[in-house]
DNA sequence: GCCGTACTACGATGAGTATCGTACGAGCAT
DNA sequence: ATGCTCGTACGATACTCATCGTAGTACGGC
């Protein structure tokens, strides 16, 4: 019981450690934003395996530890799986409405590349 | 008259050419961000030597760059300055309030950082 | 106990970038 | 023309980071 404690914590940020340009950051990369999308779009925790990235598992355990210790998002242990949860309450708090108009410009970007087909 | 044209074009992405995960990369960088609030604030177009950041010329000639290649800013000569504006515009339409609540965001950092004194 | 699944840790690597110093070019004033 | 100021270009450097592969740990089921 030395080597890794039973409950595996995971380091956060907390609310007022969150910096805006970490955030920003975070946001700024394709495979993370898509990330937050689907995060947003369920509204609810999703296990690391529910998401389905053109990049290893390496890879994508690297993206979701950006956007743990930036404050996006609340990673917790459940069982084997991981499940990971947007920290939409300390970000609205923090900075009011800037993920919601990310997210949207962020589905208008999409809309726009898709060439609006669809629907 | 080959070396360099009279009017010293710059180098712009036309709005289509304008993508979320640039202009959020541009703005997650101290110094840019710090760039934009000025330009925000001040509404108009400024010289270079307007600024007084913590960085060389060279550096600053840099971070300019990044701001209007991502489309952040537009740059124009004015003889020997260089002005450099917002592109506000662009940026609203593409992303609606963007910009807008990004700079809230760092306003209300800003506030937090300096301990809440002044006013 | 044993194996599979889920995720992590570590090391490597190649690309990007933030920074600087120095040298140069463009325009303005005298 | 000479010199001054503003900004650029180029080269160097050190750091960050996105990516991978491999090996390992934690948990649950058989």
């Amino acid at each position: 019981m030395s080597t890794a404690a039973s409950a595996r914590a995971l380091e956060h940020p907390t609310r007022d450690q969150i910096g805006l340009e970490g955030v920003l950051h975070a946001l700024s990369d394709t495979v993370r934003l898509r990330i937050v999308r689907d995060l947003a779009r369920e509204g609810d925790a999703l296990s690391c395996s529910y998401f389905d990235l053109p990049v290893t598992k390496s890879t994508t355990t690297h993206h979701f530890r950006v956007l743990r210790e930036s404050g996006v998002i609340r990673q917790t242990y459940q069982g084997t799986a991981k499940l990971n949860a947007l920290r939409k309450d300390d970000l609205d708090a923090l900075f009011p409405g800037l993920l919601d108009t990310v997210l949207t410009a962020a589905e208008a970007q999409a809309e726009r590349r898709d060439g609006a087909e669809g629907a």
